[in-house]
DNA sequence: GCGATGACAGATTTCAATATCTGTCATCAC
DNA sequence: GTGATGACAGATATTGAAATCTGTCATCGC
C-alpha cells in the first residue's frame, strides 16, 4: 500500500537483502520483508514458496554479482599468465574489501552460504570455468604447459589452492598484515606449476 | 576423594578432554571436570587460572598430538618429493579420519580452535617448519628447484595451498566422493611448482 | 479472473524468573 | 606449610509461558 509499483520477485529480493543487512540472518523474518515493502507477508509467499527459497534466491543474486564483477578480468586482453594473476588478485581484493568494509554483512552472507551449499557449488563451478578459460587460452598461447586433458582438473586445483584467499570461511585471516604476501607466494607457486 | 592419586595438570587435562567429548564445548563446565575427578572445582583452579586457560591447554595438547603423528613422515627416508606427498597425504588422512570418525568431536575441537588463535598460529608454524625441512632436503638433493632464499615463504605457500585439505573449517567437504581426487590434483600442482 | 489480504494452526523465538557456573578466598585436614 | 575444600558474589545459562513467525487458504477488491 505504500507504493503503487507492482510487486515483483526482484523488488522482494532487494527488500530481503536490505532486511538481512539491517537485522542479520537470525532476526530477519518474512514479515519484516513484507513490512519493508508495505504488503502482507502472504504476498511474499506468492513469489517465493518458502523462507528458505527466498534466502536461497538472495544468496544466488549475491554470488552472481561476484561472477559478473570478475568476468572482465577473465576476458581481459594480454597474456594468460598475467590474466590469471589479475583474476585471482581481483577475486581476493573483492572478497577482502567486502569482508573488511562490512564484517557484519560478510557474517550474514556466510550464514546464507552455509545454508545453501547447492547454490555455492554452482557458484564455484562458474568461477572454475572462468579459470579454465584462462588456462585454455594460456595453453593455446604456449604460456602454460599443463597437458590439455588435465585442464579442467587443474583449473579446479588452482581454485582449491587459492581457497584460503577467497573462501569466506577464512575471512578473519584476510586482515592480517602479511596476508598479501601469503597470497602472492601462493600465486607464484601456482604460476610456476602451470609453466613448469 | 574417588582416588588417592595426586591431582596433576595432566590428569585434569585428560578429564577435561573426556568431559568435552561427552558434553560438547558449550556444556562442558569446570564443575563437570572436577566431578569427573572426584575433587572440588576449587582444586582445578589451583592448576589452571581460568576456564579459558584450561581449554587452551587442552587445545594445545590435541594439536601437539598431530605434530607428533606427522613427524615420522617429515623425517622419513627417501627422496624429498615423495616425502612431501607422503607428509601431505598423511596430514589429510589424519584430519579426514578424525572428522569422519567422530564429527561431533571434530566440531568440539573446531570451537576450541576458534577460541585459541594464538595456539593455532604456533601449531601452524610447527607444521610449516616440517614442510620447510622437507623442502630444504629436496633443495640439497636437487629434486626441488625453488631458490633457497624463498624456501620459508614457499613452505608456507605449500601449507596455504593445501589449506582446504587440512583446515578443520573445511571438514564438511572432506566426505565428498571426489575430495581425494581434488587433493591429488592440488598435490600434483604443488609438485610441479617445486620442480619447475 | 487475478493478485493481494489477513485469520489461523503449528512451529519457533523471546523474555524474565530461576538455577547453575566461574573465580575467589577464608578455612580446614594432614 | 601445603594442598584441598566449599560458601559466596557476580556472570552466564536454562526453562517454560507468552509472543511472534511460517506457511496455508478462504475471501476480498479491482
Amino acid at each position: 500500500m505504500a507504493t503503487t509499483e507492482t510487486l515483483t520477485a526482484e523488488r522482494i529480493l532487494e527488500a530481503t537483502e536490505e532486511v538481512l543487512r539491517r537485522y542479520g540472518p537470525a532476526k530477519a523474518t518474512v514479515v519484516d520483508v513484507a513490512r519493508a515493502l508495505g504488503v502482507s507477508h502472504g504476498s511474499v509467499y506468492r513469489h517465493f514458496r518458502t523462507k528458505a527459497a527466498l534466502r536461497e534466491a538472495v544468496t544466488e543474486r549475491w554470488l552472481r554479482r561476484t561472477i559478473d564483477a570478475l568476468r572482465p578480468y577473465a576476458d581481459a586482453p594480454g597474456p594468460a599468465d598475467e590474466r590469471l594473476t589479475g583474476w585471482l588478485t581481483a577475486l581476493f581484493a573483492l572478497k577482502r574489501e567486502k569482508a573488511g568494509g562490512d564484517p557484519e554483512l560478510m557474517a550474514t552472507f556466510q550464514v546464507l552460504i552455509g545454508e545453501n551449499s547447492a547454490v555455492v557449488d554452482r557458484h564455484e563451478d562458474h568461477l572454475v570455468e572462468q579459470i579454465a578459460g584462462i588456462l585454455a587460452a594460456g595453453h593455446r598461447e604456449g604460456v602454460f604447459t599443463v597437458p590439455e586433458a588435465d585442464l579442467p582438473a587443474t583449473a579446479r586445483a588452482v581454485f582449491h589452492a587459492t581457497d584460503r584467499f577467497h573462501n569466506p570461511a577464512h575471512s578473519a585471516e584476510w586482515s592480517a598484515p602479511d596476508s598479501g604476501a601469503a597470497f602472492a607466494a601462493v600465486v607464484t607457486l601456482v604460476q610456476r606449476a602451470l609453466k613448469a
